[in-house]
DNA sequence: TCCCAGGGGCCGA
DNA sequence: TCGGCCCATGGG
């Protein structure tokens, strides 16, 4: 894959959304650049403490297949209760635990992964942030989780892939769908320059244009990746096929 | 009522 | 190694 190919992709994607202000941080919500649900459009300086990193920590566990509203209310009681540390955490009750998190679905399991994510970072130097290694050591993280934490949290270049961005390269038909999650990766860190908020701003518009455009069963009429008369193969060859 | 969400662990073939 | 199953709430 010509690696102007993704960049092209990205432009487009970005012309369309705008900046998307991932990775939201609720507990900085409402305060200055910050809309009411944490999110910072453009601003990639966040987190800046720890505590907010393990924010974003927490919130890629309790995002694990559901839906970011319902993690919103888990994160906000987590909040609430003056969970913002590691140790805060490892002190409270799983039980009590398990019932703050219990909008985010799979309560029983997050709230064990919780503390296995807890119990890792407070043995960790909060110093230098851990390696991905490291991470997918850990209960409960793999590797989506793992460069979405090193990514957002610790701003570590690592490409997140996840569910929707296989179904946009299926569909530009750029792999086949049987590739392995780090073959996906590959692609991106292989094609793309080493640049952080780049990272950051392409997998967020990933989530954003396959929810709202390539669904299951795509709005190719208002696809903005198929506006680029340039493009020499596709750009999305589902569309096409779809246009004929 | 059914389907899907900003996945990962486990187990049997 | 890989497919199938389980975890579970809440919104469309």
């Amino acid at each position: 894959m010509k690696s102007s190919f993704l960049i092209t992709v990205y432009d487009l994607l970005y012309n369309e959304y705008g900046p998307q202000g991932w990775w939201p941080i609720k507990s900085l919500s409402g305060q200055n650049g910050f809309d009411d649900r944490g999110y910072h459009r453009g601003d990639y300086s966040y987190p800046r403490n720890p505590e907010q990193r393990f924010e974003v920590s927490l919130g890629a566990v309790l995002a694990q297949n559901t839906s970011w509203r319902n993690v919103e209310q888990a994160i906000e009681k987590l909040l609430e209760a003056g969970l913002c540390s590691p140790e805060d955490i490892l002190k409270y009750p799983l039980t009590e635990l398990t019932e703050l998190i219990r909008s985010a679905g799979y309560f029983n399991q997050k709230a064990i992964k919780l503390r296995a994510l807890s119990a890792f970072l407070k043995a960790h130097s909060q110093k230098n942030h851990p390696s991905r290694r490291e991470l997918l050591y850990v209960w409960g993280i793999g590797p989506e989780t793992a460069d979405s934490i090193l990514l957002y949290a610790y701003h570590d270049l690592q490409f997140v892939v996840d569910a929707y961005t296989r179904r946009l390269l299926i569909r530009f038909e750029a792999i086949t769908g049987r590739e392995g999650y780090d073959d996906i990766r590959t692609i991106f860190s292989a094609s793309l320059p080493k640049d952080l908020s780049l990272y950051s701003e392409y997998h967020a518009l990933i989530v954003r244009h396959v929810k709202e455009r390539c669904r299951k069963l795509p709005l190719c009429q208002t696809c903005p990746l198929l506006r680029e008369p340039s493009s020499e193969k596709n750009l999305c060859a589902y569309g096409i096929n779809y246009k004929k």
